[in-house]
DNA sequence: ACATTACATGCATGCAAGCGCATGTAAGCA
DNA sequence: TGCTTACATGCGCTTGCATGCATGTAATGT
């Protein structure tokens, strides 16, 4: 069992947080892509703090092809208790207003898949590769 | 108000836990000396786990006399859920017996106030004055 | 006035954590 | 087979925090 200050310790980040109520909201599995794509954060940083979650036990991921869905261990009765202060504690202006373009983004990042499964993948911009390309071609 | 990566912060430490607990159990002000005997820590790491969590709001304090009666925001709604996931949350079992120990070593210690009040101080080995004297009477 | 006492805090140090950058890994596709 | 893509992670840097020591402050008693 995770220490109780552990727990903490993993909330006590605002990019976490905003990657838990995220979760909270849409009530099921996401890849990161999506995650990267509704925050608006560059890839390696949503990875790491997944990562960091994951380390609690307070998510668990699996992985489906080429891409991994993260789900937030929402039903476990250790953190019940943890997910409904997070979900129902107010919030202040500026937050708030972050969660909603938070849930908007990833609204309509959601609609982009098909049955269920995310299809596409990062934005160009968050791609290695497609980044690697561009800064040739600028070269050139 | 305090944003809540910052109240997951504060207490995101295990001495500050150990605190909370007991004002959790105690539900009552109580002062650094009593926290100092009941926990078996130095009086400044006493001191600075309560302004920390001073600093956030979820304590606050008053002085009556030289001693400083502290409390828990414990009726606060903004932060009720966070207390009960505190006090209703599993803990395993080392954190448990530390719990026990500390709720005992309080009740011990309370029981030495007379009219609700804190009457004596600083146990000699946590006194400043006393710590010098000793060391002058060891050179001689 | 002075010593004592309850409590707070400045300072130096060690350590953990977040960040940005770059790269590694594994899976799908041509 | 080789390239692209989704995601993870090693590394260096910087910042923040807990700790321990010593000392400061304010109130009390003699």
């Amino acid at each position: 069992m995770t220490e109780m200050s552990e727990l903490f310790r993993a909330l006590a980040d605002e990019t976490r947080l905003r990657i838990v109520r995220l979760f909270l909201y849409s009530a099921m599995p996401l890849c990161v892509c999506e995650l990267v794509d509704a925050l608006e954060l560059p890839q390696y940083k949503v990875s790491r703090h997944l990562a960091a979650l994951k380390a609690t036990g307070l998510m668990s991921a699996s992985k489906q092809g080429t891409w991994a869905y993260h789900r937030l261990e929402a039903d476990s009765p250790l953190f019940s208790g943890l997910w409904e202060y997070v979900g129902s504690a107010p919030l202040d202006e500026a937050t708030e207003q972050q969660l909603r373009r938070d849930q908007q983004a990833l609204d309509a990042r959601l609609r982009i898949r098909e049955n269920g499964a995310c299809v596409v993948g990062l934005t160009p911009s968050n791609n290695f590769a497609t980044r690697e390309k561009q800064e040739k071609e600028r070269i050139v």
